[in-house]
DNA sequence: TTGGAATGTCAACAAGGCTGACATAAACTG
DNA sequence: CAGTTTATGTCAGCCTTGTTGACATTCCAA
């Protein structure tokens, strides 16, 4: 793995990165978002839903009472995709859409008990993953990853992120 | 961002991870893969490709010679799913597929110079957005990153990834 | 020679993106 | 108050990319 971390402890000094190294990366993405996405995709197909419901249960679970909005500009998607998927999650009874207090155009979204007992299942597998690959890699290696991480966002997705509650 | 390592340095030991740190950790997946993927998204549609595409031509450069099986396995997906990307991309001469020697039931596919200069373009925005995290990240982190995406990866898949050629 | 493997192809379907157009209600602005 | 903007929802249609099932071809290997 050839850490070459330059002279100094501190610094950005120069990091040399050859165009392998840097596809390897690549690749490790691409397999290691397919390990993460796979354990909630087989409890979504049960259930006959995407991986577009769980990203609209996550995020409400994490933002209660969020708007419409403030959710479109999180996923990224349009507000037709993302009110195809909201349908379908009210109507089922996992999800809450309540008419805001001051301003009355907007909708705050909840989980019900059931929209969170699904999310907390969704979850779960999820964070064992984590959890397992955190362990498995050891506490330096978890601050690395969420500092890659984090400087691979668009700045706009990095502002949300930090927003959002940080529990540790 | 309170990085709670727990008690000494080395070590593997307990490593207390609440489930908020976890959701952290999913977030910060969703967030960074999609920063990881819009550069070469628009590339594409420029071109009227889409990701699939992509994900054929990196591992056809990455493999030259490789079996539509290999690639099966490699991406995961379907031989329809991928016969129709395959397809398109050599009905426009950036693939091309010769009949094995041995085997003459398999096709081994590489790619054309078309070919190789789309994925030179592609690839190239994507490794400049990974060469600029890992420089902001520091070679410490980029070391861990590849650990914990490591240990998140399904065991087939991470079999698949260490086979990939290593180019440090 | 026959079975099975590797590949290709056709058809149909679904999820989940997208655009564009339009409706409604509420809030804001002058 | 009139007009505009904002927040949301909805309809229709299109595209990519995944799926399954069925079937043809080719050819290695027993």
């Amino acid at each position: 793995m050839t850490d070459h971390a330059g002279p100094g402890a501190g610094g950005e000094s120069l990091l040399y990165l050859t165009d392998e190294q840097l596809r390897k990366g690549i690749e490790a993405m691409f397999f290691a978002y397919r390990g993460f996405t796979a354990d909630p995709d087989r409890i979504l197909a049960e259930n006959g839903y995407g991986r577009a419901h769980h990203r609209a249960l996550h995020f409400i679970r994490r933002c209660p009472g969020t708007t419409v909005n403030n959710l479109l500009d999180i996923l990224g998607v349009t507000k037709q995709s993302l009110n195809r998927v909201l349908r379908t999650l009210i109507e089922d009874g996992l999800v809450e859409s309540r008419v805001g207090n001051r301003d009355k155009r907007e909708r705050h979204l909840y989980l019900t008990d059931k929209g969170a007992e699904l999310e907390t299942r969704l979850s779960e597998v999820q964070r064992e993953r984590m959890r397992a690959a955190y362990r498995a890699a050891g506490p330096e290696a978890v601050a690395g990853f969420r500092k890659v991480l984090e400087a691979m966002m668009d700045p706009q997705l990095r502002a949300h992120f930090n927003r959002l509650k940080e529990g540790g």
